[in-house]
RNA sequence: GGAGGGGUUCCCGAGCGGUCAAAGGGAGCAGACUGUAAAUCUGUCGGCUCAGCCUACGGAGGUUCGAACCCUCCCCCCUCCA
């Protein structure tokens, strides 16, 4: 079997290691790894995508990962790399959203018979005693050696408090409590985190006089320098509530061109010997690309189900685009076969009344979703972005009525080129 | 604790008694061009019952016909000194 290290390695996972070599002998045999994961949200977002693929990819490989969820260290707040402090969250909310965390990552990993382990520092770290906690661990850090740290570097100029200038002991004795209790020799998590995961590294050293190792991954941002994850409608989460099926593959498929292979290789399992194939394509081609681009990580995420319910609303949105049968042969998703099914394409119900009675164009965008306030209704439609079945709407307050729907009882709505909604019937019963 | 500087619309950042819903930039949104890409250009960019009105310039008061701009108190941040 590969190693994993490799598979990290020609995958694009790999920013930083501690020491390349001894990683990579370590991984030939199985290994108990951690990844640190804040709970600061009811769920993860695309952001944290790279780190979870990297447990997917270890567990693949017979390692055990361990995701922590950081609802301990959350309490504090990471000052790394940061400009301000994070609000503080209450420890009620902490606490759900590390529950809320905890099913999420089921969705990746096999937690059955301790294949995966998932832990929560609130475990340990609340139950600290201050006193102990500084003679025992912080005996064992320098402060001038923190201070030269690059992650607090922006906040020695703008502020930094006591309380977070403690977060990275906390992280660090993280480490150390899992290389005790769970045998764990190896954090992986962003570069932003490489000088809490040295810390940890360096604890162990001191205290148990072993060496541990430490990862870190690139943090990606877009081609055009964005952030992961973050689109004007704000984050794409992982969970479908928060952010459908649907809109989760259209951020998939609108992925920069230049990002097209990378992302392949980080965000879907496809044998990268098919990945590569893939180089050859350009300009229009390459919309295939991002296609199974797409459908892979929404099958990821979402289920093989959701995912081909998110391809047929977007076929039926944009078109079909026949996909080669021999580009990327492992994806299952659906070629050639033409189904138009709108079900996944976010929509609302009104009643027939109301829409005898007609509803004007720019409440009907603001009700539906597609724009934050009937004022950005006005300019849209006025500026001749709003659509009904693909026409340009005339006017701001041109009625929506039952003479809009089409065939199936449905009145499309659409915001500029990408954005729709479907309007039903909704029918008394 | 002392001295100084500062808190402006999503972000950065101008404004320092009326002409300020507030320059400029970024982000966002739309239009054109396209490939559901990028770049570029154009328009737009607080809300509403939209030629009008309402809410906004850290918070609370005050001066004034009129305040983001002046005064008082409070809160928060930064720098230097302790």
């Amino acid at each position: 079997m590969k190693n994993v290290y490799d598979v990290f390695l020609e995958r694009g996972f790999i920013e930083q290691v501690t020491d390349e070599d001894e990683v990579r002998k370590a991984l030939e045999h199985p290994l108990t790894c951690y990844i640190g994961f804040d709970p600061t949200a009811t769920s993860l977002h695309i952001g944290s995508l790279v780190p979870i693929m990297a447990l997917v990819h270890l567990q693949k490989n017979g390692h055990v990962p361990i995701a922590l969820v950081g609802a301990g260290t959350a309490l504090i707040g990471d000052p790394s790399g940061k400009t301000e402090m994070r609000q503080v969250l209450s420890r009620e909310t902490i606490d759900f959203n590390a529950q809320c965390l905890r099913r999420q990552f089921s969705r990746y990993l096999d937690f059955e018979d301790r294949k995966a382990l998932m832990l929560n520092n609130a475990d340990w770290l609340t139950k600290l005693n201050y006193i102990s906690f500084l003679r025992d661990i912080g005996r064992h850090f320098s402060v001038n050696k923190m201070l030269a740290a690059e992650s607090y570097k922006i906040r020695l100029e703008k502020g930094l408090s006591f309380i977070e200038f403690n977060y990275m002991l906390l992280q660090a004795y993280d480490f150390l409590y899992l290389y005790q209790n769970h045998d764990c020799v190896m954090q992986m998590g962003g570069n932003d985190q490489w000088g809490n995961m040295l810390a940890g590294v360096d604890l162990i050293r001191r205290i148990e006089g072993k060496t541990a190792q430490s990862m870190t991954f690139p943090l990606f941002t877009t081609a055009t320098g964005q952030k992961m994850g973050k689109t004007e409608k704000g984050t794409v989460w992982l969970d479908q509530e928060m952010t459908s099926p649907y809109d989760y593959y259209q951020y998939w498929i609108n992925t920069d061109d230049a990002d097209v292979r990378k992302f392949l290789a980080l965000f879907t399992f496809l044998p990268m010997e098919e990945i590569r194939e893939a180089e050859s394509l350009s300009d229009q081609e390459l919309n295939m690309a991002k296609a199974i681009l797409a459908f892979e990580a929404t099958r990821i995420t979402h289920g093989e189900e959701a995912a081909v319910a998110a391809w047929e609303a977007s076929v039926a949105a944009f078109g079909e685009k026949l996909l080669d049968p021999a580009l990327m042969p492992s994806s299952t998703i659906p070629r050639g076969r033409i189904s138009r099914q709108t079900t996944a394409i976010p929509f609302i119900r009104k009643t027939r009344d109301e829409l005898a009675r007609g509803i004007p164009a720019y409440e009907m965008m603001y009700d539906c979703g597609l724009c934050s306030s009937k004022s950005e209704a006005r300019r849209l439609i006025s500026q001749g972005g709003g659509y009904v079945n693909d026409e340009p709407i005339p006017q701001f307050d041109t009625l929506i009525s039952t003479d809009h729907l089409d065939g199936n009882g449905q009145i499309k709505l659409r915001k500029g080129k990408k954005k729709y909604m479907i309007v039903a019937v909704e029918e008394k019963n």
